[in-house]
DNA sequence: GCTTGACTTAGAGCGCACTCCAAGCGAAAG
DNA sequence: CTTTCGCTTGGAGTGCGCTCTAAGTCAAGC
């Protein structure tokens, strides 16, 4: 029956490339799939699941040691769920003070645009009234 | 007089390295400040704040390469204000969807949490039955 | 039978952002 | 005077996460 998809198929799925599936392989991410008879990788539902997580943790700036750190939890069965809990809840805390972060990053930004639409609004004026103008900071 | 902070004064105050600062201006981020008459680096109130700025740009995603673009805009003056601004913009947008993306990301590890917890129960339960209580939760 | 195309492997290479090294200099302390 | 300290420089090295190359296998299509 040779049943899951190529490696093409879940690289299409997942944004990630072949090679990058291949590597994460190696990096001990995932668990080498299954072969059809051509010798090739048939990926499946778990596969796929496993994956989606590892990008979203990956995308939240959770380093591949640790990823592999966590995998290696999986693989050791339900004994390790405490384990992995723990992991998630100190990741959770990271991810949220990026958020609250960016969120002030945001806000600097914002003054930013402020000052330049003045500035702009100002250079406009001057321009139009053929004076000198100013410098600025940053 | 001298004025104005050492290279190691401002590593303390910013949080980088002596070594990055003078990356950072190499790569065309920080006007080559001041020398005192040791030839040492002296940085004043306006070089603080490009850092601050650059540390902030530079955590949410922004790359050197892009960082430098902008700086160049303004030492072009107030006539680059239009386009520093719609550097700013453009930016805005980026960190929102990054908020936006770990934003769901943190609703997945919440989810995980829960299943986690859930697993961990059940496994404390099937312990607990067995009267076999070498595992320690956490 | 030959070509094409998707896959396989081990291993090399790359881009980014630092990070560090080696050698040297000027001021101050011992 | 000599050592120590904090800085100076050009340039080399590092760590991370991919990303790619080369050579080979296999099945299908012309």
């Amino acid at each position: 029956m040779d049943e899951g998809l190529t490696i093409a198929e879940v690289a299409e799925s997942t944004g990630l490339t072949a090679h990058t599936l291949r590597y994460y392989e190696r990096a001990g991410l995932l668990d080498p799939p299954p072969r059809g008879m051509n010798g090739h990788r048939r990926y499946g539902r778990r596969d796929l699941d496993r994956i989606h997580l590892l990008t979203r943790l990956r995308s939240t700036g959770m380093p591949i040691a640790e990823l592999r750190r966590y995998v290696e939890l999986i693989r050791d069965g339900d004994a390790t769920a405490g384990e992995r809990r723990q992991v998630m809840i100190d990741h959770r805390a990271k991810v949220e003070e990026q958020i609250k972060q960016l969120t002030e990053d945001l806000a600097l930004i914002d003054y930013k645009i402020s000052i330049y639409t003045e500035v702009e609004e100002k250079h406009a004026r001057v321009l139009s009234r053929d004076g000198s103008d100013e410098e600025e900071v940053a």
